[in-house]
DNA sequence: AAAAGAATAT
DNA sequence: GATATTCTTT
């Protein structure tokens, strides 16, 4: 839990006491401002003029939640400079000019809102939201120490809203302004401008999609779900419906008992559990599954990012009778395989292959269901996948095979805390084509995202994973003469950027462990290859000595070449 | 009765 | 071919 470990401090009666800059030379209008935001219990430090605002902002960033200056026909150069140079404040112009040019320059200065004078108090109330914007837009890193408070209690009300209606929280928020009764949502991570329709900012990185929610019905269109196209995208992209997600934390799924009796409804009739579009549900599961502490430390990836198991399904609420497919995506199967891998083949029955896999919405018959397909496949590749492993590979006498240790590995290890996949990564198929999941989780588990109709266990081109639990290498991928780092070392680069965190979960000693068998078979060449280690085959030879100059190739070199299909012998 | 597993339907 | 649904067995 990251809050366990910052200090989650809960600001009780947000947004009371929120520090406000007000900048305004006419010091008539100036008071008047300054008692409406005082009824309001909010903090205001008045400025008369934009040096005295700005030496008071750069004395400490800290001072101020948000600013407030005004800019008028006489005077817009100071307004724009100030807006320049508070960059980090959330501001707020206010004017009584109506000029769209002055409007549009002090949005694209990165004000924050325009609002035009009078000022009525609901548009002052409602200013905190941009501050609560700005907690949750600022990365954890940055997240400056007036922020932090703001951040956490956001977290914490969400937390208790989603508790409330046992929900998971999920990446789009709704009903965040009670006040005035309408949902506002934070889709992708926003919230809607307080009182007047709200432009991007522009010092909001300009990656985040453009989302312009101005008004309560336009956020219920947002929310509404795509009934027409129901199984055409039933994977990721909503979140107004059933979705099964990760039932990350114990305390998040308040009891197997619960669980267990929610299984088998989520899909059926009443949608009564799930209120869909009133949820209160956070997406964004890196790796580590988890859900609300996400908030607080990936808030600003948040937006973006889908959950790995957010399986949402299209019009999957209450008056959807029928039920929707669950798709078994590579994450999902992981999961999957994790919890197989972790019974061991004789308690590998739905029951508990359900539970362990904590995937909210998924019945124990879905899980039947995959399971059968799961053994029949099995039970179609293993024995080849048996034979062909105890195949001798040329002469296993003088390099048995089992006495490597990466080739010979206990077949199941009971919670031993990392899959076996995680220890045995695998990477993807050639082929591979995430089909618009993004994989958040481990990177190894990236590679299980199987090839289109096909299974992954018998497609990764390196490493297999035994199904149960078992695994197996079975090829490896290039081998590169001139460079002997470890052929896994060279697929990750292949991998690109999931490499990240795979390389960081993955088990060092196993990489040198094959690098060092790596070595020492090429520096004896003269003794047979270990099961696994394939010999390059003819063509990369022959590019390597072509790369390293050298063109002519003895006749007796081709003849010797294996075929490159044949891994194993 | 409930769950698992197999067979069958979609 | 993948998954849901139904049937049969445990």
């Amino acid at each position: 839990m990251v809050g366990a470990t910052d200090d989650f401090v809960v600001w009780k009666d947000f947004p009371k006491r929120l520090k406000i800059l007000l900048l305004q030379k006419d010091e008539a209008s100036a008071a008047e401002t300054k008692s409406k935001l005082e009824e309001m219990d909010y903090l205001v430090s008045l400025y008369h003029s934009e040096e005295d605002a700005l030496e008071a902002i750069s004395k400490d960033a800290e001072s101020f939640h948000v600013s407030i200056v005004e800019v008028t026909a006489s005077d817009s150069c100071g307004t724009f400079r100030f807006l320049e140079m508070a960059q980090d404040i959330p501001t707020i112009v206010i004017s009584d000019e109506h000029c769209l040019s002055t409007m549009m320059k002090c949005i694209a200065l990165g004000a924050a809102e325009f609002l035009q004078k009078p000022l009525s108090e609901d548009k002052l109330r409602n200013i905190w939201q941009h501050v609560v914007h700005k907690a949750l837009n600022a990365g954890g890193s940055v997240l400056s120490k007036s922020l932090k408070p703001i951040k956490d209690t956001v977290v914490s009300m969400l937390r208790i809203q989603s508790e409330t209606s046992e929900h998971k929280i999920e990446e789009k928020v709704t009903e965040i302004d009670g006040k005035h009764g309408c949902e506002k949502t934070m889709a992708n991570d926003r919230l809607s401008a307080p009182s007047t329709p709200q432009l991007e900012r522009g010092r909001f990185p300009p990656d985040r999609e453009f989302q312009d929610v101005t008004c309560c019905s336009v956020a219920k269109k947002l929310l509404q779900p795509r009934k027409s196209s129901s199984s055409a995208s039933k994977s990721v992209e909503n979140t107004c419906d059933n979705s099964i997600s990760v039932a990350n934390t114990v305390d998040a799924l308040p009891s197997k008992a619960q669980h267990i009796a929610a299984e088998e409804e989520v899909n059926s009739v009443d949608g009564s559990k799930t209120d869909e579009c009133s949820s209160v549900k956070a997406g964004s599961l890196p790796s580590n599954l988890h859900s609300v502490e996400n908030i607080e430390s990936h808030a600003d990836d948040v937006q973006k990012k889908k959950s790995v198991l957010d399986y949402s399904y299209l019009n999957g609420g209450r008056n959807n009778r029928k039920k929707t497919k669950v798709d078994w995506t590579p994450e999902l199967h992981r999961r999957f395989v994790q919890a197989v891998e972790q019974l061991g083949i004789e308690q590998a029955i739905p029951s508990k292959i359900l539970e362990l896999m904590k995937v909210e919405g998924l019945t124990r018959h879905n899980v039947a269901s995959h399971l059968q397909k799961y053994r029949m496949h099995r039970r179609h590749i293993l024995p080849k996948d048996q034979d062909r492993r105890w195949q001798p590979h040329r002469d296993t006498t003088a390099r048995g095979c089992i006495s490597r240790p990466i080739l010979a590995y206990p077949p199941y290890h009971p919670n031993c805390g990392a899959p076996t996949n995680q220890i045995y990564p695998v990477w993807g198929h050639p082929n591979y084509r995430s089909h618009g999941v993004q994989m958040l989780g481990h990177a190894g588990y990236a590679a299980w995202h199987p090839p289109p109709q096909s299974w992954p266990w018998k497609t990764y081109p390196l490493v297999r994973a035994d199904a149960w639990g078992c695994p197996v290498v079975t090829q490896y991928g290039q081998y590169r003469m001139s460079s002997p780092r470890s052929p896994m070392s060279s697929d990750f680069d292949m991998n690109g950027d999931r490499n990240e965190m795979f390389r960081e979960s993955y088990d060092l000693h196993q990489v040198e462990m094959i690098d060092q068998l790596v070595k020492e078979t090429m520096s004896k060449p003269w003794l047979p290859l270990p099961l696994g280690l394939k010999s390059p085959s003819t063509d990369v030879v022959l590019a390597e000595l072509n790369r390293q100059g050298i063109c002519t190739v003895p006749p007796a070199t081709n003849a010797a070449s294996p075929d490159p299909n044949d891994f194993c012998g």
